[in-house]
Formats: structure tokens, sequence, C-alpha cells
RNA sequence: GGGCGCUUAGCUCAGUUGGUCAGAGCGCUGCCCUUACAAGGCAGAAGUCACAAGUUCGAGUCUUGUAGCGCCCACCA
């Protein structure tokens, strides 16, 4: 029983910190292994431990907290495993930049000494986004939260890296690699953005050598020039057949490199004649190696120039080295010309400055053989995407899938479980000791030399090489537990389609390498949010709101309802203030449904016991049909996914259906005198609105809950464990529906009369009903409700009824509706009232007469079809006429 | 250069397997503080469903093409 009157507006500032606090102490979130219920189970993509909540977190996590507290009401062990992810190169570039803030370069303290400052960063601002999840309501197990530098995942991560390798699937590269100069650090490829950047096109003159010519490359990056080993054209470009097998001679250095041929090289581009450096360049790269040219590093891993170039660019910035080398061309007259040319740069994501091709000695997983079964089970269906058009993204990047370069130099990340020997004999363990040894304890002694002398790989690895174990990792997999047994695989993983290929493709791989089963059978990519211009949210724009000014403006529950009723599946979501007004609207309009209806209860009881349906009059068997079908509508829409549509499904039935219809209708029941009745109302009113509670509690779990404490029983339990509402199959009551529908057109009908023939709201109108033989049985029996919602003090029917002079008419089906109104009646809008309508009926009525008249529709159309066509043409023919003979009677 | 997606009311978008007069929210117009709610109620105006062809008895919905916009991938110096 309601122990308390509700406020008159909802006001979430209590009641949000109030009910989490309850959920937590009562232990509703945690997931027992043991338990006999099906385990349910989502992870959560785990946040940045430096991050802060974004609305992408908001839109993300609410839907992960939708599936997870439903699923938990309908009586699965739902288990959400939250945690933080260490973020390797994100995490060491914010604590660098503390650092020097600070006067401290890391350069000058050891690795020990820094890493001391990233754990003291990590428990400072680690603590941050897990608060923020909290305030949002989601329902996590909290007692199972991890991070991927905690112990057990740390051993998973390492366990991982040796099983691989002695797989055969890791190996040591001295390769060409994406190089980051900001962090000094090899990324991967996904991690490198290309940008359209307004360059130039610079052509170069390098003389051939014993001969007067020369030949004319172009380059977008003249500094590399100093590194090039060869010049190269296409085999059978005419211009240079008598080049072949000759060299040029490079400018500003003392230089004489080779020209090659090679059907790689365009003879259409440029000159038909490219310059090669394979040591910046990964074509180059491919050249230099199939032609055994010479590498020549000439860049320090701050991308200044090094030793390897001649004294007056040794220690330059390849910007300024750039400039310098540009002039020194042109005064040697070397600067054939110089064009504008529009093409891209690969940017470093983190870094956000030009990356360069580097070469150097990185570790990388051979990821074919990881990739097949991981394209199969999502093609096969045994991984759904949803939306599914994602599996076309997903299939054309796995099956061109390259070698991953999985370490880092940097500090704050999984050390790499590879020892080298440095001892012993140094000539001899150069040859014998080469192969290191991968092993996540240190080994006693090199095995080749027996020296004691070995270093860890001072690499870390790269930060996906860790988050891809993440739906076992956090059971600290290869520990065999009943929690890896319960809780994996996970039922569905929710994320953003751009970690797509960073995450949700590797965890698919790493699922079945090292647990033979996939991770998950459904991942939903939720929408990309952008401002109402339609830019991206992010950071350096500013442009994101705080969730925390939205959660206390509107309400924690109204931002979630809101974001949920505007976030389409599969589209790209334009996020603006006002819309979260709705939510908010929303919220305040339940709230105060409840109010009522609990105004309205008995002072000591809450109505109780199963309500007798086909004793029911039709506005409570329509309501509650109307319910049946919202159920079923609502629960087929979120199992399918579709959030948005569940949230619009509910919001329409509470709103237009429940209080705009039923509650109105329930007010003249409370005043009718009526105790059976009333009481009947007050029943109805309770379970539906009872029903609306549950269905919401997972978009607006604190209001909910909140207004579920006043209406619950004792036998119930809190609303977020209470039993989710199924739909009963529903019995084939339209008619019912139809009947209802005729009374709700009336009174609208009234209503539009009224309005229009400016009738003041508080004077009452007397209405006449001509209906031939009984049609309006529905209104004589529901006439107090229909003089109640339309205003109405006398309502006269029967087929003889004249129509008076003075009145308003409208037509609902075969019945005529009068309002007379003396002198308030305005012929022209009357008039124009009736034509408009005449005019619409006159257009369906042609169509359909037309489909109608075809011989092939009435041949090849379903029975049941032609028969609809024919009774929508009659009712429209006879409705037509009463409007033309009204129209008459006007003029 | 490939791939994907979008184009429905002034704005933001729904529209499930083709067949109940094309829907919602915001905005707009009129009336109303009718004791659940003015964060509200009632009523209203507003759309050749981007364009073209095709399949079909029937297309906003399926096919193809065109245009515009957006995103992703790709080594053209």
């Amino acid at each position: 029983m309601p122990d308390s009157q509700l406020s008159k507006q909802y006001t979430w500032e209590s009641v949000e910190d109030k009910w989490y606090k309850h959920w937590l102490e009562s232990g509703t979130f945690h997931a027992d292994a043991h338990s006999d219920k099906p385990p349910y189970t989502i992870v959560i993509p785990p946040p940045n431990v430096t991050g802060v909540l974004t609305m992408g977190h908001v839109l993300n996590n609410t839907i992960q907290d939708i599936l997870i507290r439903k699923a938990r009401m309908e009586g699965k062990n739902a288990c959400w495993i939250p945690g933080t992810d260490h973020a390797s190169i994100a995490t060491e570039g914010k604590v660098t930049a503390k650092l020097e803030k600070d006067g401290i370069s890391k350069k000058d303290i050891s690795r020990e000494e820094f890493l001391k400052h990233a754990w003291a960063w990590k428990d400072e601002y680690g603590g941050i986004i897990i608060r923020q999840l909290k305030k949002l309501g989601c329902s996590c197990d909290w007692e199972r939260e991890r991070f991927t530098m905690d112990e057990g995942y740390s051993k998973a991560v390492l366990e991982a890296f040796v099983k691989l390798y002695e797989r055969g699937l890791i190996y040591r590269g001295h390769r060409l690699v994406n190089w980051c100069p900001a962090s000094q650090s090899a990324i991967s490829d996904e991690e490198v953005n290309h940008k359209e950047v307004n360059g130039k096109l610079w052509h170069f003159r390098y003389p051939v050598e014993d001969s007067d010519e020369s030949v004319i490359v172009a380059t977008t990056r003249p500094e590399t020039m100093l590194g090039d080993t060869a010049v190269a054209v296409h085999p059978d470009d005419k211009r240079y057949k008598h080049l072949h097998g000759k060299s040029v001679l490079l400018p500003l250095t003392d230089r004489k490199i080779p020209i090659i041929t090679d059907e790689y090289v365009d003879i259409e581009f440029g000159t038909g004649c490219l310059k090669v450096t394979p040591a910046h360049d990964p074509n180059d790269f491919e050249l230099g190696e199939k032609h055994a040219l010479d590498f020549i590093n000439i860049m320090n891993a701050d991308a200044t120039l090094n030793d390897n170039v001649p004294k007056p660019y040794r220690n330059l910035s390849r910007e300024e080295a750039r400039k310098i080398v540009l002039e020194d061309l042109d005064k040697k007259g070397s600067l054939e010309k110089t064009e504008e040319h529009l093409h891209k740069v690969g940017y470093s994501e983190r870094g956000n400055v030009p990356i360069e091709y580097y070469l150097s000695d990185q570790w990388f997983v051979r990821m074919k053989d990881l990739a097949d079964p991981a394209i199969e089970v999502v093609k096969s269906g045994k991984i759904k995407f949803h939306p599914e058009h994602w599996t076309k993204t997903y299939d054309h990047w796995m099956e061109n899938i390259k070698d991953w370069c999985i370490s880092r130099q940097l500090i704050w990340g999984h050390r790499i479980p590879v020892w080298y020997c440095r001892g012993g004999d140094k000539d001899q363990c150069q040859i014998e000791c080469k192969e290191p040894v991968v092993s996540i304890a240190k080994p006693d002694a090199c095995s080749v030399c027996g020296s004691k002398d070995m270093v860890q790989d001072p690499d870390v690895l790269d930060t996906w090489a860790s988050s891809w174990l993440w739906p076992f990792g956090v059971h600290n997999w290869p520990v065999e537990s009943d929690d890896l047994k319960t809780f994996y695989p996970t039922d569905v993983l929710v994320t953003g389609p751009d970690i797509i290929f960073f995450w949700v493709a590797r965890m698919i791989m790493a699922g079945q390498e090292f647990c033979g089963d996939i991770p998950f059978s459904d991942v939903y990519f939720t929408s990309i949010l952008r401002d109402e211009k339609g830019q991206k949210f992010s950071k350096s724009l500013g442009n994101s709101p705080d969730p925390f000014d939205l959660f206390e403006k509107y309400g924690t529950d109204a931002v979630r309802f809101g974001m949920m009723l505007m976030a389409p599946q599969g589209l790209d979501v334009l996020f603006s203030e006002t819309r979260l007004e709705v939510g908010r609207n929303f919220m305040n309009k339940l709230w105060n449904a409840a109010r009522f209806v609990q105004m309205n209860l008995h002072e000591t009881e809450l109505p109780s016991g199963e309500l007798d349906i086909p004793s029911l009059d039709l506005p409570e068997r329509w309501i509650l049909f109307r319910l049946n079908q919202t159920i079923e509508q609502f629960n087929r829409r979120l199992n399918e996914f579709h959030f948005n549509e569940a949230a619009k499904t509910l919001y329409e039935f509470t709103w237009s259906d429940f209080c705009d219809w039923y509650v109105e209708i329930a007010k003249t029941r409370f005043q009718s005198g009526d105790a059976a009745k009333a009481d009947v109302a007050r029943k109805v009113a309770v379970k539906v609105l009872k029903d609306i509670l549950k269905m919401l509690h997972p978009y607006a779990p604190f209001m909910t809950e909140e207004l579920w404490e006043s209406f619950k029983i004792e036998t119930e339990s809190n609303l977020i464990t209470t039993p989710w509402p199924e739909s009963t199959s529903s019995q084939d009551i339209q008619d019912e529906i139809a009947s209802m529908d005729v009374l709700k057109e009336v009174i609208s009908a009234v209503r539009t009369i009224r309005s229009r023939m400016n009738v003041p709201p508080a004077s009452k109108a007397n209405v006449l009903v001509r209906s031939p033989n009984g049609s309006s049985e529905v209104l004589k029996e529901y006439e107090s409700i229909v003089k109640s919602l339309a205003k109405v003090e006398d309502m006269t029917m029967g087929d003889s009824i004249e129509k008076p002079d003075h009145a308003a008419t409208a037509v609902i089906r075969k019945m005529e509706i009068f309002v007379p109104l003396e002198g308030l009646i305005d012929l022209d809008v009357e008039r124009t009232r009736l034509t408009k309508r005449q005019t619409e009926l006159d257009g369906f009525i042609i169509q359909i007469q037309k489909k109608l008249s075809n011989d092939n529709f009435l041949l090849r159309a379903p029975e049941d079809v032609v028969q609809k066509e024919k009774e929508k043409l009659a009712d429209m023919e006879s409705e037509l006429e009463r409007i033309n003979s009204n129209l008459e009677m006007l003029s």
C-alpha cells in the first residue's frame, strides 16, 4: 500500500542514489556461477582506465543495462562483467605529459620509476569512469570488476603469447612498420588514420652517370631522397629503354644509385620514373627486397635525420630537412618544377602526427590461420551481427587480413615474455643464441651457452593483444574455473562499429583459438553519435556534452530513455538536447499517471486478485488487449535489438492509449458512483500501470523502481527482480477493438466540431445521432463516457432523427452526428470542413473503383484483400452520400 | 579505385515478411491553467515517400540505373 503521497513532479535527485545503493546492498547485481538459472552474460567493452564518461558510453552502456536487466527479470542468471582497459599507448601518453608538466622527462627516469608514476596515475584516475557507470545505473556485477593489468589477466595475456609462439603463429621480423614519432613506437595499421592533405608534388632532376642526360622523378616527400637507393622505371617504357642498367648520381650526396626496371611503376604517372627509398616507404621496401637494394634508414626514432645523411642535414626535423633539401636542390638547379597535389597522409591516431614508415625489429602474429575459422562462424550465422550489413565490412577485412604487429616500444603494458642471451662468448652468442627464449618466467640460463645473463625484451604488447582475450581473460583463463565454465561464451557484445577490426574480429579469433568456442553469439553495433551539424562527437572538437550535466538537468532515466528513443539501429544519431526533453516529459507523464491512479486507490489496500476478462466492459477489455499487444510487440522488438522501436511502442501505448484514453475513461468510472465499476477500473489501471513499469524498468530503472514501491503488494519483490511480463496468446477480439474505435471516433468528432465552431470548453453541447438499425449500440451502452469526454449534455439516438436547422455534422461509419449550435454555427467553416472530406473521399473512391474494375486484381489478389477493398468502398460511398446530403442542406 | 549506408511533413527520424485513407517527436496555428500531468489537454495545418525504368493485380517497401550526401577500406610516387 502506498504509504506516502507522490509529489506533483518526479524529482530524481534523491531517488537515483537511494535505489542504486539498495540494489547494490541487496546483491541483485551479483551472479553466482553455481546457479541453476540459465546464464546470460555480457562483458563490458572495457573503457580506457584514463577515460571519463562520454555520451557514447551512455548509449553503449544503457543498451547493455537494458539487456541485462531484462534477462534478470526473465529469471536468467544475468551477469554483466565490468572492468577497465590499461590502454597502453593512450595512458602512457597522458602519464608522460603529466611528468613533463612536473619537469620530468621520460628519458631521464628508469622503467621502474615510470611504472610507479603510471600506477599512481591509474590509482588516482582509474576509478572515475567506474563511479560514473554506477551513476548511470549500470547493474554490473561489481564483485567481478577486472582491469587488464590485474595479475590473473596479465598471466592470461602472456600465456596467449606463449601458446601462439609455440604454434608458430608469432614471429619476429625486421620490417617496415608504421611508426609514431610522437610516442616513438610502432603502431598497427588500424591505428593509422589517413587524412587528405593539400600537398605538393616536387619534380627533381637526377643526372645520369657518364651522360649529359638526367631523369626526372616526382615525390611528395623530398627529404626522403637522402635515403634513395635506386630509381625505377617500367621495363616497357620506351623513353627509358636506353638507360636500363645505368646509374644516376643522387644530388646532395656522393652516392651513385642504379636505375632498375619493375612493372610496379606506372608509366602514366608523373614522368614514369620513380625514386626508390626502401627504408621509408612500404612499396619501395618491396622493391628493395625484390631487387636486393640497400636499405638506408635515415631517421632517428623521433623522426629527425640521423648520421646516414650528409652532415648539413643531420639532426634536422623532417620538416626542416624538407625545407633545406628543397632549397639546396633548387640552388643546384635540380628542382625541375613544383605542382599542387592532393594526397592522403597517414596520421598516428594517438599522437596525431604524420607517421613514418620505419625499419625496425618487431613481433608479429600470423593472422591467416586465425582468421579462417572466424570468417566461417560469421558467415554461417553462428555469430550474428546487428545490423547485419557489418558482416560485409568484417568479411572484407578478414579475407585480406595482414599480419599484426603486436610489439610496442612503450613501458606501460604487458611486457613481452621473450628473453635474450647477452652473456657467454659475445661472438658465439651472436651466432648461436640468436633464437630467443619464449617463456613467462625468466629462464635460468641460456640453453646454448649456459650464461645466466638473460635479458627480457624491452617492448610491451599492443593493448589489443590483451583486450582480445577479454571475454575469457576476465575469468583468469587458462585456469579452469566454474566461472569460466558458466559465463563463457557470453551472449551478446555491444560495441561501436569503429572497433570492429581492432577488437570484435580479434576477439572472435581469440575465442576460437584459445577456448575452442565463439566468444558471443550476437554483436550489436551502436550508432555513432553526432552533433546537430552532423559532426562526430569528439574531445578535440569539444562538442560532446557532459553526461552529468544532462543527468542533473533531465534525470538519468530521462537521458537513458531519450537516448534510446533517438538511436536507431545501424544509423548515425544526430544528438540534440531538446530530444532528451521527450524523455523527461515521458517520465513526468508516467509519474503523474501513477500519481492519479494512486490517488484513487482505497486508503488501505491495493487491489489484488485476477481479473475475469470476459466479464469486463469494453474499455477495460480494450486497454487490456492493447496492453497484451504492446507486451508482445515490445518483446519482439527488444529480441530483435530494436531498442528505439521498443521504446516507442511503450511510449505510445502509455501516452496515447493509457493516459489519453483509459485514464480519462477511468475518471468517469470513479465519478459515476458505481462502486463495482470503479473497483474494476482501479484494478485494471493498476494492472496496466504495473506492466508498464516492468517493461520500462530496463530503460528507466530508477523512477520505475520508485513507483513500483507504491504499487507492489507484499508478496512481490523489488521491480529489479520482478518477473518479466509475457504476452498471452491473444484471442481475436478485432470486433471489439472496432467498437472501441467507433466510440473514440465519435468523441473526437464531437470535439472537432466544438473546436472548429469555437464552442467554449466550459459549455456543454447537445448531440443527436442518426443511426440506421441499431448501429449506435455501443454509444448507447457507453453514453456516459461519450458525454464526459466530449462534454455533452444530452445525447439523442435513433434512426429517424431529423437534422436540426443550425447543426454541424460529422459522419462516423453509418452514423450521422449532429451538434446543434443555434447562432454559433459558421456556415463557411462547416462547408469547408465537409468539402475537404468530400474531396478526400472522392479521390479514394476513384482509386478503389479503379482497382476493383481491374480484372487482374480480382483474379490474382487474395480473397480477403479483395473483400476488404469492397468493404472500404461501400463504407466510403455511404459516408460520401451522407456528406453530400448534408452539404446540400447548407446551400 | 573498391565497399557500405542514407535520401519519407519546416527539423530529426519510424515504417518489421509488398495489400488496413502514409506515422511519431520537435516546431507551427487555434482554444483551454477541465483537481494526474502547462514538462499538460483538445483540435488543426503540413508529405507527387530523391529521380527514372522494371517486376507485380498492387511498390515508401523488391530489382536495376541516375543524382546528391555520409562513412569505411586501398601502396599510386
